[in-house]
RNA sequence: GUGGGUGUAGCUCAGUUGGCUAGAGCACUAGAUUGUGGUUCUAGGGGUCGCGGGUUCAAGCCCCGUCACUCACCCCA
């Protein structure tokens, strides 16, 4: 029987590779501008940790096993607990600010789908120990500093903000109990991707009494600041969490990526533990599920058991960004780029042994080189130099050995120029 | 967990109303080409038509089941 991938799983073949590799280097040299410093940990942690802050109906979502000692365990679905982890076991130590990253690996067990799999891997930025909303501006600037260097530019994505606390402050002030706010985000989430008629039943069922109802449904028409200060009144929280977001959106505006950047009110954002500013970077287009999201969570170090200190993040997976990068044509030069440096093509068979020296000289020199395992006619090895796009050729042939003399040719005008031996490595 | 779609060569797909030994393009290998590449030409390898059953003289095609993949819903850390 054939041994199949696993589903939602994907074989990075060399050109896939290339893709894959363009995106994480990417990712990796934007967080080092930008500040940040690399970390990572294990790929697979105490099942509980995750149970811990998302409850038991999280777990059937990922993969869990118990090891030979009967311990539970689960591969990664998310490196924040790692990191809450890390950064409370040291949290004494540590210099204030942080400004973490990493690209994990992670896995969940939901079906697959367009821009979701089982397997991915996911740029993480985190900004602990700051109260200000500069730290979510930094990580928002970020986010589009990577997009805008992929080629990317403000016709193509768009930032959506929001903040969790006003929203908070808003139904509370409508009167909305404290118990039903979860479901009514729920609800709020998916106000813009369903239709209007749909949502407002949706609404229906979490917010019985009509007057608030319609308050909330006349707040999410809201598509302002402005609007929005005139909506709230007098409320104190409201005001606050509306003050906040002008703050941040004159450091985006200091920051030069406005354009980018729209406030919306709609998004709230899947799970419980975001209390403040929120984020979701998508595609124009709308057709796919968002490139990135992230937002303020200054409750989690103090979920897993450490002081209560402030942080901020946002997590960034390989899929959907994939997708578009792909359709917007900006996985480019990328075989160029793996291509050698210099092929040695031998004339004569008799010639590969000093092929080989030639090679081993250069690759030391720290230069990438190749050569032909079988020889053969020169035009079968400047054929494989081809294909490995070589940028230059070297020809050992009779001038080698009657003058020590080599044969450069380049590889994209053709050209071509004998030198000494000697004289091209003292070049080098 | 629920619903739709699709399974023919490594990839993209054709295959008539059920009818001879299942095809094309791309890719791959070799040759034309033992001192000069990308082009071109020629040849070759590669398929249990997802799998199992049924109908039929005859099934890639029709029927039933099953598996896989995929898209959407649920969920989205």
């Amino acid at each position: 029987m054939e041994i199949q991938s696993v589903k939602g799983t994907r074989d990075f073949y060399p050109e896939d590779m290339a893709k894959r590799n363009f995106i994480a280097d990417l990712w990796k040299q934007v967080s080092l501008r930008n500040g940040f410093v690399e970390y990572d940990g294990p790929i697979f942690e105490y099942l509980a940790m995750y149970q811990l802050k998302s409850g038991d109906e999280i777990a059937s979502q990922l993969f869990a096993f118990e090891d030979r000692g009967g311990r539970m365990l689960a591969i990664r679905p998310e490196i924040t607990p790692t990191l809450a982890r890390m950064v409370n076991q040291r949290i004494n130590t540590l210099p204030r600010p942080l400004k973490w990253f990493s690209v994990p690996r992670l896995c969940r067990a939901e079906r697959p789908q367009k821009g979701r799999l089982r397997e991915f891997f996911q740029w993480n930025i985190d900004i602990i120990g700051v109260d200000d909303c500069l730290a979510d501006a930094e990580v928002i600037f970020c986010s589009v500093d990577f997009l805008m260097q992929t080629g990317l530019t403000s016709s193509d994505v768009i930032v959506r903000i929001s903040s969790r606390k006003l929203i908070a402050a808003m139904l509370e002030y409508f009167g909305v109990e404290k118990e039903q706010l979860e479901k009514v985000y729920g609800v709020l989430d998916k106000k813009s991707k369903i239709p209007q008629e749909t949502f407002e039943k949706m609404l229906e069922e979490v917010i019985t009494e009509q007057a608030k109802r319609r308050k909330v449904l006349e707040l999410m028409s809201v598509n302002s600041l402005e609007q929005l200060e005139d909506f709230a009144g007098s409320d104190k929280n409201a005001k606050e969490a509306i003050d906040e977001l002008k703050k941040l959106f004159e450091y985006l505006n200091l920051m030069g990526i406005t354009e980018f950047c729209r406030f919306d009110i709609s998004i709230v954002r899947g799970l419980a533990y975001y209390t403040g500013i929120v984020f979701e970077i998508y595609d124009k287009s709308e057709q796919l599920r968002a490139i990135c999201g992230g937002g303020r969570y200054d409750n989690l170090l103090a979920d897993f058991g450490g002081p209560k200190i402030s942080a901020t993040g946002m997590g960034m997976g390989d899929c959907v960004l994939g997708i578009v990068l792909e359709e917007k044509g900006l996985f480019k030069n990328l075989s160029q780029k793996s291509g050698i440096e210099y092929f040695v093509a031998f004339a004569d068979d008799a010639l590969q042994n000093e092929a080989i020296k030639l090679v081993a000289r250069l690759r030391r020199a720290g230069l990438k080189a190749d050569f032909s395992y079988k020889g053969g006619s020169l035009g079968k090895q400047l054929k494989q130099a081809s294909m490995q796009s070589a940028g230059r050729c070297i020809i050992v042939g009779q001038e080698f050995t009657q003058k020590g003399e080599l044969i450069i040719k380049d590889m994209k005008t053709g050209n071509q120029e004998t030198i000494a031996a000697n004289e091209f490595f003292s070049r080098l």
